[in-house]
DNA sequence: GTCCATGTTCTTTA
DNA sequence: CTAAAGAACATGGA
């Protein structure tokens, strides 16, 4: 479900509810999706006070007195919600609750390959730049560096934080450039272009509170609605919205990956 | 039964 | 050695 606009949703929905709240409670439901494995959740996270929570790519970090913090992924099916009725029983996959002063927050995750990761954001060497305020210069280099296409470059967290299929797919129809074409082949032009094209998406996906295709909510239960603007992902053999050629479906590394042959041309 | 899925990580190959 | 490609993870919906 979620790429940055998803998860900033998540965390702005979730954020002014649960800051400065103190969790009284915690239910680990399954413990084989905390990392590092063995991690005694229950003990770190009950009585501690949780002063802000906050995105750094995919993930939602939550800060809490003592200066220390955890992180949630959603991965591809996780959900992170109030419960409305914390009487309610809890829905298949609810595997951590969060009973605090300021209401029962679940996290739900059938597939579970997302989880709660008891480490540190902030000096982790597998997270690249954000989007949002990533500078020219840093994507040029990091994309001079490697012959891989366009489209796996950018879904490589190390070089760019919080990308995915989605935004990348829309990023690259935005910017003209086929998915296909060597990141370390692209012209500075192109890469500029690309880098306004990323930032664009992202804005208007948040402002559209993130795109839901499935079962993709917000901390409230709230749908996006960015789905209904996708120019090209999940719209294979429908017309081009600025063309009307045929928008193509093609697999790589075993990701579906959706574009326009005309707009964006092979070079 | 088949195929597909908004992600990440480990393993294999070149 | 490194970079890139591929497989694996687990569940549910069409």
């Amino acid at each position: 479900m979620p790429e940055l606009p998803e998860v900033q949703t998540v965390v702005n929905t979730l954020a002014p509810r649960l800051r400065g709240s103190k969790i009284r409670k915690t239910i680990l439901r399954r413990d084989d999706i905390v990392t590092p494995t063995g991690t005694d959740v229950v003990r770190r996270l009950t009585g501690r006070t949780i002063q802000d929570i906050r995105r750094r790519a995919k993930r939602i970090v939550f800060d809490l007195d003592g200066d220390e913090e955890f992180y949630i992924h959603l991965g591809m099916t996780g959900r992170l919600t109030f419960a409305d009725d914390p009487s309610v029983q809890p829905a298949k996959h609810t595997h951590l609750i969060l009973q605090t002063t300021a209401g029962e927050v679940r996290f739900v995750d059938p597939r579970r390959f997302g989880g709660v990761f008891w480490a540190n954001s902030t000096h982790d060497p597998t997270l690249g730049p954000e989007p949002l305020t990533l500078r020219l210069k840093e994507l040029q280099q990091a994309l001079g560096k490697t012959a891989r296409p366009i489209k796996s470059a950018l879904l490589d967290q190390r070089l760019i934080a919080g990308l995915g299929n989605i935004y990348v797919d829309e990023s690259l129809f935005v910017a003209g450039i086929h998915p296909l074409a060597l990141a370390n082949q692209l012209s500075n032009v192109d890469v500029a272009r690309l880098l306004k094209a990323i930032k664009k998406v992202l804005k208007k996906a948040l402002r559209h509170r993130g795109s839901t295709l499935r079962d993709y909510v917000d901390a409230q239960g709230g749908k996006g609605a960015f789905q209904k603007l996708h120019n090209v992902y999940d719209r294979a053999e429908q017309p081009c919205r600025k063309c009307d050629e045929k928008i193509i479906r093609i697999v790589m590394g075993g990701r579906s990956t959706c574009f326009c042959p005309k707009c964006q041309p092979t070079t």
